[in-house]
DNA sequence: ATTGACCTTCCAATCGTTGGAAGCCTTAAG
DNA sequence: CTTAAGGCTTCCAACGATTGGAAGGTCAAT
């Protein structure tokens, strides 16, 4: 298998596959003899499985950790559920730390005339 | 008021100021005979401004047309709180994915033992 | 033999910020 | 007057994750 075939297969587009390859979070490709990439279905395992952390926002730093994880059938369960939960936490910070951010712009934007006039809480609000 | 005491004054770091200028954030300061950069009071408030946009998550960009706004005596607040408001459904989405993630991987974990066993419904649900 | 779709590598851009290096300027102390 | 400390200047590079393009080699079919 190709890596446009490895790519539609396992979800992650041609150029990322590379980029991962370069940064050592999947293994080197095998090659033919003119210098094609060439993949089997657990490397296309492996890229599906990085994709689907990339979905849960895990960082790539994360996920060479989790694929290193993955791989090793004598991992223990706790180091996982560790780095899961210790993502968990910071997801939910930033949750907050959002939240925060949204209420403090509508509230002054829910003062705001929103028309033609110039006056704006909003601008206010940011000048104050 | 030369860039330090400006940046103590607005809360916006040396170097930050000057990468502001650059990229347009803020006008370019004027310069002393030795080529300081010399900042008013009015400029220091420029720059508190762009603290406090930052600190709501605005982008540059949008920062960008907020200070411009700011400073158009004749802008509609209309215009303002439609940036304001577009920000706050982006980052409402943000909050909604995060949420998403956040939800299954708390899934997961609860099914994982975390002990030192390898057996992990983490790696699996990644896995799939 | 030529087309077109694929593959290769390398370099650059994005966004917002931070860091360093090398060199000039200012200020205060010796 | 000289020197040292610290602030200022510019430029260049890095972070993380991805995307884009350019220039060239390869494969399969016409």
């Amino acid at each position: 298998m190709n890596i446009g075939e490895a790519a539609k297969a396992s979800g992650v587009n041609a150029k990322l596959i590379r980029h991962y390859e370069s940064i050592g979070i999947v293994p080197k490709a095998s090659r033919s003899s003119s210098g094609y990439r060439i993949y089997t279905d657990v490397d296309v395992n492996i890229l599906a499985f990085v994709r689907r952390a990339r979905n849960l926002g895990f960082s790539m730093k994360e996920i060479k950790r989790l694929v290193g994880l993955w791989r090793n059938r004598g991992r223990a369960s706790a180091d996982v559920k560790v780095l899961a939960l210790t993502h968990v936490k910071s997801m939910e910070e930033k949750v907050e730390a959002l939240q925060g951010m949204i209420k403090t712009l509508k509230h002054l934007a829910r003062n705001c005339h929103g028309d033609q006039r110039p006056d704006c809480p909003i601008i206010d609000g940011l000048a104050r």
